[in-house]
DNA sequence: CGGCTTTGACCCGCGC
DNA sequence: GCGCGGGTCAAAGCCG
């Protein structure tokens, strides 16, 4: 994952309205599509037979933060957490605490650039956000953090 | 009291 | 076939 390219993370899918990806517009976040799989998912697939195109909503956002876990407007039941081989940093995984909803995340530090917080979703959620005002604020607090460190003005007002 | 973390065990695919 | 690396389960305990 060294090459960072800065794309738009999955035509298809209008599931997410992060405000992450707010920021990620005004600089320092790259966000790229994961073309690889995890290999539950490719059981699946293989199993699910024959090269039909499978929307796998999967994509990655880094993000410069010095706060591991980014609030955004969904809540999350963790459910793992896992040394990996190449990073100190261990990674956790999350899964979308609403029921029926499949979506997982995972989050891990960057091993070289441990700035960089790197966030993995995986699927689409089946159901709205579930915005209190508290993670709102949450939201808003991690901007402020956020374009203090590195000036620039958050897009969010 | 209910939902979430924690944490080791388990599981599974892959390379040697 | 075995060991390694990574993903998930689930019991127990924590915390609001």
């Amino acid at each position: 994952m060294e090459n960072h390219q800065l794309s738009f993370p999955v035509s298809s899918s209008s599931s997410v309205s992060l405000p992450d990806l707010k920021v990620a517009h005004s600089s320092n976040i790259h966000v790229k599509k994961a073309d690889d799989l995890s290999k539950t998912q490719r059981k699946k697939i293989s199993s699910q037979k024959g090269g039909k195109e499978i929307k796998q909503h999967r994509y990655v956002f880094q993000t410069r933060s010095l706060i591991d876990i980014l609030d955004d407007g969904y809540r999350w039941r963790k459910y793992g957490e896992k040394a990996m081989k190449n990073n100190k940093f261990r990674r956790s995984y999350y899964r979308c605490s609403y029921r029926g909803c499949n979506v997982k995340k995972q989050i891990q530090r960057h091993s070289i650039d441990e700035q960089i917080v790197v966030t993995t979703y995986e699927g689409m959620h089946i159901h709205p956000v579930e915005k209190t005002a508290e993670s709102f604020e949450q939201i808003l607090r991690n901007l402020k953090i956020y374009s203090q460190l590195y000036n620039v003005s958050p897009t969010l007002e």
